[in-house]
RNA sequence: GGCCAGGUGGCGGAGUGGCUACGCAUCGGUCUGCAAAACCGAGUACACCGGUUCAAUUCCGGUCCUGGCCUCCA
């Protein structure tokens, strides 16, 4: 079969080629670290995250790039009323980051470039572009000159009338033309920056990625991906200037946007007040029950984010590991498989899991290192079932629950099932299931 | 206004020109002291209006509605 793909810059999906027969290059835009990210930060980490290991079972090598933006108005803002210094921000939130990524079972990247240490690249991209015409200074700032480029707004299907018809265009009188944007910033010297040909400034939002994109995956790679919010203007600038630069070589060949978590319909955004953070999740579920919520709908498709959702993703858990018990992985699931490299189709691959947790609880002992595998592609069933179901803290000794399960055998033997009874329901309050089987009574954390 | 996605059963959510998606919830049953888990069974869907077709939820056109982007944004 391989991999297929939906590649926003065609509207189609394609099969995968990757331009060298063995390696594939793959950039991601990361976060930028100024707060806890959010759950539709995390959605987009975790599809890229699960691209990568598709990919990686196909590719022997794979170079994930997935940036790290530390410098930004939000960041400098941040710091300023924190009191705090702008490393010490940015470098506790990348840490918080890095953990919380790792409870969804997202993997490091191969490399995670850091903006505020790829300045000298970046100058030197813009310095190429106001050499080849494409940029120019005016008072301090360089901007790139969008009419220079004659192939601009193909990714988004924006024509300049249009966005300029939009009403937010910020038309600066230094601007040559209002479609224009900022390769580097002006400074004043109290302000944080860095020196340049143009003076003390700091780089524009756009130019960190094609840099960074540059020194790590070469002019032209093959897989860029973010969410949809950024295939305008972020990607088409990004596009624009990497393109202007190498001498219209494209910057990658497929471009793939995650779509959005929504709130009651609603986009999830700071400006809203209506955000998630991944931080607040982690302390109520399971890394495993998020990830698999956020792969419960189709990545290019909303995803309305309520505790019903994230309820029965758990239950699926719960029941993938009861079927797959302490099986050690094997070989994936070819249909299963094939669901995932279907454009990631997850709620397809997602019911091939069921089917095979139908036929493992059927007794098909087969079933269970496939589910397990399977699963293990997708990032969830990392466990093994006893820390799956007796794991997370809440304050309840096993040892005593021992004692009373114990102490409620011993008033089943005596049909003193009122008392039997009410121990249950005692560890029922305290969140623990006992089951009854024929070799005796288990128990879980609901 | 321009551009881009969508509207599937109580809910979540795939997919397809004719054949049960899947899951959660609900109802009935098996099992159980009763539960839990598991299993069996039940059921309902494809926004609206036209068109193409032997046949459309699936293709085409239109209408209505929802969400996103239009230089902060995953």
């Amino acid at each position: 079969m391989g991999l297929v793909l939906y590649n926003t810059l065609t509207h189609h999906k394609e099969p995968f080629r990757p331009m060298r027969p063995d390696s594939v290059g793959m950039y991601a835009c990361g976060p930028t670290v100024y707060d806890f990210v959010h759950v539709g930060n995390a959605r987009a980490a975790v599809v890229f995250d699960l691209l990568y290991r598709v990919l990686r079972r196909s590719y022997a090598r794979v170079t994930y790039v997935r940036n790290i933006t530390d410098v930004d108005d939000k960041i400098i803002d941040a710091a300023k009323r924190n009191g705090e210094a702008i490393e010490s921000l940015t470098g506790r939130t990348e840490k918080a980051y890095q953990d919380h990524m790792a409870a969804l079972g997202v993997l490091p990247p191969t490399v995670q470039p850091r903006a505020t240490q790829h300045i000298a690249e970046m100058i030197a991209m813009i310095e190429a572009l106001i050499a080849k015409g494409h940029a120019y200074v005016a008072h301090g700032t360089v901007l790139f000159h969008v009419p220079s480029d004659p192939t601009y707004g193909e990714l988004s299907r924006q024509d300049r009338e249009g966005m300029i018809a939009g009403a937010r265009v910020d038309v600066a009188p230094y601007k040559r033309d209002p479609a224009d944007f900022v390769l580097w910033k002006s400074l004043t010297a109290d302000q944080p920056g860095w020196d340049s040909p143009w003076g003390r400034g700091r780089p524009g939002w756009h130019i960190e990625c094609s840099a960074m994109a540059d020194k790590y995956l070469g002019t032209t790679f093959d897989i860029h991906g973010g969410g949809q919010d950024l295939i305008f203007p972020h990607h088409e600038n990004e596009i624009a200037q990497s393109r202007c630069a190498h001498e219209g070589a494209p910057l990658a060949r497929y471009w793939v946007h995650n779509g959005f978590i929504t709130m009651r319909g609603e986009k999830m955004a700071k400006s809203v007040g209506n955000v998630v953070t991944a931080h607040s999740l982690l302390q109520r579920h399971d890394g495993e029950t998020i990830r698999l919520t956020l792969l419960s709908g189709h990545y290019r498709q909303g995803l309305d984010w309520t505790d019903e959702v994230v309820e029965q993703s758990k239950k699926a858990l719960d029941r993938w590991y009861r079927a797959a018990g302490d099986a050690k992985a094997g070989e994936p699931d070819d249909e299963f498989l094939a669901a995932l490299e279907d454009d990631l189709n997850t709620p397809l691959a997602i019911a091939r899991l069921h089917g095979l947790a139908d036929r493992a609880l059927a007794g098909d002992t087969a079933a269970q290192p496939a589910l397990k595998a399977s699963a293990g592609v997708m990032g969830v069933l990392a466990k093994d079932a006893k820390a799956w179901f007796r794991g997370g803290a809440t304050g309840t000794d096993e040892a005593e629950i021992e004692a009373l399960i114990a102490q409620r055998a011993a008033a089943k033997k005596a049909k003193n099932y009122g008392e039997a009874d009410r121990i249950r329901a005692a560890l029922e309050a305290k969140n623990i299931v006992l089951e009854d089987t024929p070799k005796g009574t288990s128990w879980r954390r609901a």
